[in-house]
RNA sequence: GUCUCGGUAGCUCAGCUGGUUAGAGCGGUGGAUUCAUAGCCCACAGGUCGCGUGUUCAAGUCACGCUCGAGACACCA
């Protein structure tokens, strides 16, 4: 049994916004996780590329849409990359591999009499490209968008009978795991109950598209397009591509986490599909908030969109991580301000974990020729063992429920608690006193422990800064061996030797 | 317009099924200390718990009304 997680598939009409960086680093997080934790893990990332905004984007550019795909994407994987992003499987919705598999899933859902001609009507923006949903005045209704009179639109589009599948959907969101926050799952429900309508899944002006077989005017529409990348691309190593393939891949997936603009198409169309095509439902759906910027929406015409480059070069991976895990709760929305940032980082990275690593090694070496100290009777008889024992289980839970914010913490809170340790028996103090020594090589044989298993508690969360500490330890992280049981209390060596201490961190400065 | 969620210290928020002097983190101020990255530790915030009414022996915690803010109300990648 495998792991699998998603993102969303992102729009190739720009490049990554920090709103698709925040959801692909906890995706990231929650990967390597559960990669820590021995379970096969299948982390699935991607880009749709098909629809009329490319199209036209592409036209604007006297380019090939091929090519202006082929572009953005590529600054997808880059950025990935240069985030250190994890994932198993990079899914494009233009490759032919996705195309077998919409169309293989497009025939059972047809199959199962779930597809037939109808015509969308309705008062269609041009400027918007979209159909408004405005019964009462439209004649006078302008789009408050384009401030252009709507026009009457007829077009015949295949539809998906999702009115079918009502009570399932019904029953299916009922269950309170489903859709995560508990707060959206409440919006969903509402919605369901006043009644499904189908929905069309074809268009006939958009030639930028995976064709329907057997109507040439029609391509599909998004979401019976986009989501199925989630399935195709399970069957991207294969050689033959097929659905049946991509099914044996892994599917269902555990989680999809997305924004919360998207919950509806995820929690309430995308499981009928599936049920319609005769597949396993996904388990989870998490619709986390958005990002906003010192108390506003970034926005485009608001010119204070935060690009996530300049704040990787100027901060690097790990505070950006820390800050987007540990500091907004998965499902609220988030605010970035400056000055929180630079304060959360420089007091939960560099004072608390930083230099509690710092003075601990620093007391090790002094005193004991720069090394671990020895003779040391392990005991989990004391409170930081204790301590960390405690913090490992809620961290797990929290984990395992996907409260990142929580289980960082809970890893903080360690940190915190172990300075308190330090501050309360004084070893400078009792070093002082010769008859002291076999207490003080405890007291920080303990501290060091406390560290080890802090960076280790990292290491999902923030893998380079976890690295770091192991390195100031002494190399002492087994990749081979279970992380889990890594986490005892206990484990590290005696008289190994410590390296000279640096800061794991730099403190950043306010603006 | 209808529905949902929220309005608690300067800032970000905890406060479960109502019950002693309302909490944490950050920022700010003072102190103690030196192992450490001016760091860790200790102390200090006199907050009408949005407003009003009600239920109750007792309400931040329940009910109703008002107000402010966010979101949902179908094709918004």
């Amino acid at each position: 049994m495998s792991f699998v997680i998603t993102t969303p598939l992102y729009y190739v009409n720009d490049k990554p916004h920090l709103g698709s960086i925040y959801t692909t680093i906890i995706c990231d997080a929650i990967a390597r996780y559960k990669r820590l934790m021995g379970e096969q893990v299948i982390f699935i990332t991607g880009v749709d590329e098909h629809g009329l905004k490319i199209q036209r984007k592409a036209n604007e550019n006297s380019i090939d849409p091929q090519i202006h795909c082929n572009q953005i994407s590529n600054i997808f994987t880059e950025n990935w990359m240069d985030w250190d992003i994890t994932y198993d499987k990079f899914i494009r919705t233009s490759s032919k591999h996705h195309e077998t598999v919409v169309n293989e899933f497009y025939g059972r859902v047809k199959k199962s009499d779930d597809i037939y001609m109808g015509v969308q009507k309705g008062w269609y923006c041009v400027g918007c490209e979209e159909f408004k949903d405005n019964p009462e005045n439209s004649s006078t209704y302008k789009c408050p968008i384009h401030q252009k009179n709507l026009e009457w639109r007829n077009e015949e589009n295949l539809f998906f009978r999702l009115s079918k599948y009502q009570s399932q959907i019904e029953e299916i969101i009922n269950n309170p795991t489903f859709i995560q926050p508990k707060e959206r799952r409440n919006e969903i429900i509402n919605f369901v109950s006043k009644g499904l309508k189908d929905f069309s899944i074809s268009r006939t002006n958009v030639a930028w598209g995976i064709s329907v077989p057997g109507l040439d005017k029609h391509t599909f529409y998004v979401w019976f397009d986009a989501l199925l990348g989630y399935v195709s691309a399970l069957s991207l190593d294969e050689k033959e591509d097929s659905l049946n393939k991509a099914i044996n891949g892994g599917w269902p997936a555990n989680i999809h986490l997305i924004g919360k603009d998207i919950l509806r198409f995820h929690a309430v169309y995308w499981p009928a599909m599936l049920i319609s095509a005769g597949l396993e439902l996904p388990k989870k759906v998490l619709g986390h908030g958005f990002l906003t910027r010192e108390g506003q929406k970034m926005g485009k015409s608001l010119g204070n969109v935060l690009d996530p480059k300049l704040l990787l070069s100027k901060y690097g991976r790990d505070p950006v991580r820390w800050f987007l895990i540990k500091d907004i709760s998965l499902g609220n929305d988030g605010d970035f301000q400056n000055k929180r940032f630079v304060d959360i980082i420089n007091n939960d990275l560099a004072n608390t974990i930083g230099n509690l690593l710092n003075r601990t090694s620093s007391m090790s070496r002094k005193w004991f020729k720069n090394k671990v100290p020895n003779d040391v009777k392990t005991t989990e008889n004391n409170e930081l063992a204790s301590l960390s024992k405690i913090t490992v289980d809620r961290y797990i839970n929290n984990f395992n429920a996907y409260k990142l914010d929580l289980a960082s913490s809970d890893i903080l809170n360690f940190a915190i608690n172990t300075n308190l340790y330090l501050n309360d028996k004084q070893p400078w103090i009792l070093i002082k006193q010769d008859s002291n020594i076999p207490y003080v090589k405890e007291i920080i044989y303990n501290v060091l422990e406390s560290t080890r298993i802090i960076g280790l508690l990292l290491l999902p969360i923030l893998p380079e800064l976890s690295a770091k500490i192991d390195v100031q330890l002494g190399c002492i992280y087994k990749k081979e061996s279970p992380w889990q049981g890594q986490l005892k209390w206990g484990l590290l060596n005696q008289d190994s030797e410590l390296p000279n201490p640096f800061p794991i961190i730099n403190k950043l400065e306010y603006e």
